[in-house]
DNA sequence: CCCGATGTTCGATT
DNA sequence: AAATCGAACATCGG
């Protein structure tokens, strides 16, 4: 579900994470752990404070001092504060009890989320590409990438490796706006200045309707905006 | 009831 | 280098 602007909406949500400490964790499934032992994660991460929280492409990353605490969604994954617990936690995958009572709940339905664990950023920095909100990504960064690529311009933005937090549904929309087509070779696009303009407008209006897709978005404890976006649906893959 | 599709990513294979 | 496929999993709709 979640592309680049939603997942900036979860993190703006969690913004109050910060200052706040680690009281423990509970997991209930194994999975949620991409890249440690779950088993290790309250010996890892009981007593640290969230120092800020940020992130890159769909990544969500939690800085706890000495160690990252990374965040993928995947499809179906959710992550919000609460000051109850749920009533129903047959999707909730892992809570994080914080020093002021409230909870850092994690749910997935399909069970692709998860965490990963690092020391520092440099893996994931290393993994995907630039977040077009970087400073670095400009129309002559975009210009240039392109054309020393031949592949088709949807697949392209697909690849994370590339530019990060783009999906299907943006994709198509900037695509769109743009007028041109998902097959275009990404070398022989003329008019990249247009398709940067897009990906930058696109996604800021989707963050100001707070990354709202085709199907309702949900965040916080569910009680958010939710609103239904018009698409192009012509360039769906 | 069964089959296919669903916003993501990863790895193997051509 | 680029494209294709299948897998991870659960749910929903035709």
């Amino acid at each position: 579900m979640p592309e680049l602007p939603e997942v900036e909406t979860v993190v703006r949500s969690l913004k109050s994470l910060k200052n706040k400490k680690i009281v423990r964790i509970k997991y209930y499934s194994e999975k949620v752990a991409y890249n440690f032992q779950i088993s290790k994660i309250n010996k890892i991460l009981k007593g640290r404070t969230f120092k800020s929280i940020s992130r890159k492409g769909k990544y969500i990353i939690f800085n706890l001092k000495e160690k990252y605490l990374i965040c993928h969604l995947r499809m179906t994954g959710y992550l919000y504060l609460s000051k109850t617990l749920p009533i129903k936690k047959n999707h909730i995958r892992c809570i994080f009890l914080l020093d002021d009572n409230q909870f850092l709940i994690f749910g997935d339905i399909r069970k692709f989320g998860g965490f990963y664990l690092y020391n520092n950023l440099n893996e994931l920095n290393s993994k995907i590409g630039i977040d077009p909100f970087n400073i670095m990504f400009t129309e002559s960064w975009l210009e240039n990438n392109l054309s020393t690529k031949k592949r088709m311009i949807k697949h392209l933005l697909l690849d994370q490796k590339f530019i990060c937090g783009l999906g299907n549904i943006y994709i198509d929309e900037i695509l769109w706006k743009t007028q041109v087509s998902p097959k275009t070779l990404s070398h022989s696009i003329t008019s990249s200045k247009n398709l940067y303009n897009s990906i930058l407008s696109i996604l800021n209006d989707s963050i100001k309707f707070h990354g709202t897709t085709i199907m309702n978005f949900k965040f916080g404890m569910g009680l958010g905006i939710m609103k239904t976006k018009i698409i192009s649906k012509q360039y769906l893959i």
